[in-house]
DNA sequence: CATTGTGAAGCGTTTCACAGCC
DNA sequence: GGCTGTGAAACGCTTCACAATG
């Protein structure tokens, strides 16, 4: 067992943006480029500099003065404080449109995230294969978890059963769900919930659009990540 | 011609919760609930009540003390406060795995974000139908836009295409961008842009369910709209 | 001497706490 | 009496500005 040691507490804001800047040093990685100053993450992120070197510097002061960042060095660095040294198997619940679409979709695997199973209440759903994954029934899940040691569940279910999708869940042992149901999921204490919605995101983008009408301007946050409207 | 009052500015914060109420209030307005509490409304939303109380603020004073909130009325005023008292078509780029399942997904028509086109660059997909629309190619882009005055337009081709899209869809007119790839897009000042990445998503969970690893507890916080761990 | 790392100021958001009102 | 509306305090995040330094 390896010692963990004491783990700074990193602001919520910063986790949302390290997976960014993390893409951004794997491509550059893959640039051949092997330093990078936070003005320049900056850019490629379309962040503002200093909060680029604040939020690295929560991992360690891993920069050199005059010189800028290691990128092999940085993307070692975020990986392992995000905990991606290694996979973590997801399960997805729902086979509709939605649970066809994420598991059939390459890049979870590819990030780190394989699909560890999908699966469905409807019996005419059983069995067909999504993404190499064959469908199973909900009440495998149990099963699945444990065997595969899932931790973190996907909810794709409508909306009507995501509540109940994470119930079981959370009974199955899943300690983290990412929620693509327009529903607000009641979980326990000790259960992260993330969601994605896009009825939201589009109306959030009503919002300003309705606004731009005759007035000039608008700049709009997002999810977290302080991605905004930018030049 | 309504004369348009002067606008409140709404805070960011606030504009992405009000997609949440109003979700909540419909459903309640469904279930034949003419009054809700701030209380009751936040319970609901998995927020806090003074939370709810100064969001709605910001609306104006459509509560009345001892009483609460009349559900229809809300929903009224934050719908209008939305621009969601007309429909906004949709221009979709990329019929791949994703792009099809949006449009394949009915809630977007439903929601007030008719699909107005699905174009792709790749001629193989033209023609095919998805969710009733036929598969168009990404130069009739513009004509789509002009003909359905679409001003959203959903990004979901593969991460080396989708700056490209963006900046199609910019020049045809579009002014609010939904982006599903995970890339950081730039675009000119004034048009806004959120995001939607699942692979980011998961990382963040990723971060959490680590550091639970001989911690006992966590809270988590997500997309704007304010919704994390709960009982 | 370019660039990091970071105190401190600034700003937006959340929460408290209670006066105001039905 | 119960619940809203809102100043004010508390909090967290962002940005500034500059000393530290390879």
């Amino acid at each position: 067992m390896p010692v963990e040691r004491v783990r700074r507490r990193i602001p919520e804001a910063t986790v949302a943006r390290l997976p960014v800047y993390l893409r951004i040093l794997v491509e550059q990685a893959n640039l051949e480029v092997e330093n990078i100053s936070s003005e320049g993450l900056a850019e490629l992120a379309g962040v503002n500099a200093a909060k680029v070197r604040k939020d690295l510097s929560y991992l360690g002061s891993y920069g050199t003065r005059g010189v800028g960042y290691e990128v092999a060095f940085l993307v070692y660095q975020i990986r392992r404080e995000l905990g991606l040294t290694h996979d973590w198997p997801v399960v997805i619940v729902g086979a509709g449109n939605l649970g066809q679409a994420l598991a059939g979709y390459g890049g979870f695997g590819e990030r780190g995230f394989p699909v560890a199973g999908v699966v469905d209440i409807d019996p005419a759903k059983l069995d067909s294969v999504i993404g190499g994954v064959r469908v199973r029934h909900i009440d495998d899940l149990g099963q699945i978890v444990q065997s595969r040691q899932v931790s973190i569940g996907v909810v794709a279910t409508p909306p009507a059963a995501a509540q109940d999708a994470a119930d079981r869940l959370v009974r199955a042992g899943v300690t983290s769900i990412l929620n693509f149901a327009p529903v607000v999921l009641g979980v326990p204490h000790g259960v992260s919930v993330r969601k994605v919605d896009l009825a939201v995101e589009l109306q959030i983008l009503s919002y300003y659009e309705q606004r731009r009408v005759g007035v000039g301007f608008h700049a709009i946050g997002s999810n977290d990540s302080g991605r905004g409207a930018s030049a």
